[in-house]
DNA sequence: AACATGACATAAG
DNA sequence: CCTTATGCCATGT
């Protein structure tokens, strides 16, 4: 049976987010179907494995804020990556009137 | 099966 | 703004 799981549901929600977008955990939760699974979806980006085609870069949190923040290794990486992609960073988050996924896109 | 932990969100104080 | 508490699900021990 198609049965999905819910990490197969969460990364391919996450896997529809165009170039140049992000989105909150909470955000891919409510599309995947629940909100409530913005806990499963940091468990899921966790989970990812090394050279995944899940852009893990474009998912924040609600704020607009990168995970560890910005000042840390990892945010710092993800802010790079997010830049080249013309997404603009303002104190180390994400200008979300501008930049956050609507699925409207589609 | 039970408990603890976690890339979160929301509410309340 | 910060801390607590609660909700939700998957994973590790």
């Amino acid at each position: 049976m198609s049965e999905k799981t819910t990490f197969e549901m969460i990364y391919d929600i996450i896997g529809q987010i165009p170039e140049g977008a992000v989105a909150s955990y909470g955000q891919i939760a409510a599309f995947a179907g629940n909100r409530r699974w913005a806990r499963v979806v940091g468990y899921a980006l966790h989970a990812l494995p090394h050279g995944s085609d899940i852009p893990w870069y474009r998912v924040v949190k609600k704020d607009g804020g990168v995970i560890g923040g910005p000042d840390s290794s990892g945010g710092i990486y993800q802010t790079e990556l997010l830049q080249k992609e013309g997404v603009e960073f303002v104190d180390g988050y994400v200008d979300m009137e501008h930049y956050q996924w609507k699925k409207v896109m589609f």
